[in-house]
DNA sequence: TTTGTTTATCGTAATATTGCAATATAAAAA
DNA sequence: TTTTTATATTGCAATATTACGATAAACAAA
């Protein structure tokens, strides 16, 4: 075995799953991080701020954009990246739906 | 390679990427899903709950206790878990913190 | 002490992730 | 067209994760 038994979960579990894994990593953390104090940028940016090189960067852009977490807009050559308010939005109210519930006690 | 490169991110970035990796797998979502509802429960529970084995289970456990996503108490020769409140406000937080200083537009 | 109950750990096979050099792609500039 | 600039893709080695059978550990009850 070895691979995630993801075919027995709901799409919804898998989807949350998805975009946890997605800022699972240091890295792509701190690419969110950037992202919210320079409001967009491009890759080469990116590149120039964390102690990763370009193909490195490149694939952890790619895997936030795959899950909606960032997006990209073509500008001549580069490509200019943003956050998704919208995915934040919904990150925001899932832990806000969990918190309101868990005004019960622990065991 | 293959390694991450953590030594180079800041102390607050590991902990938020560990903490979203800890969430990342939809068996551990599907564990927070089920301690939301049912409060509290011991692994046994989780155990008949999902389709995993219990040695998986188990393992999945500690990795959402290593973490503070979940507390475990002793009762016995069972240990009731429950999801730890202070974790989940933090995490409301982070994202609340994030989806407020995105008044601003993408590119 | 022996038995039953519950959970954790070990060992291992299968699979996934990470990082980067090399290279490809795409668009603008010369 | 050729060159430059910016990003993506490929291929691969190193490492990490996932799952579970077998087994151990811890405790209560008989």
């Amino acid at each position: 075995m070895g691979a995630s038994k993801s075919e027995f979960f709901s799409e919804q579990q898998n989807e949350l799953a998805s975009l946890f894994k997605a800022i699972s990593h240091p890295a792509r953390v701190a690419i969110i991080e950037y992202l919210l104090k320079v409001d967009s940028c491009i890759c080469g940016d990116i590149v120039n701020e964390l102690p990763l090189a370009q193909p490195t960067v490149s694939q952890h852009l790619k895997e936030l954009k795959n899950v909606g977490i960032i997006k990209g807009n073509i500008e001549g050559t580069a490509i200019c990246y943003c956050l998704n308010p919208e995915t934040m939005k919904k990150l925001e109210n899932y832990f806000s739906g969990i918190s309101n519930e868990l005004k019960s006690k622990c065991c």
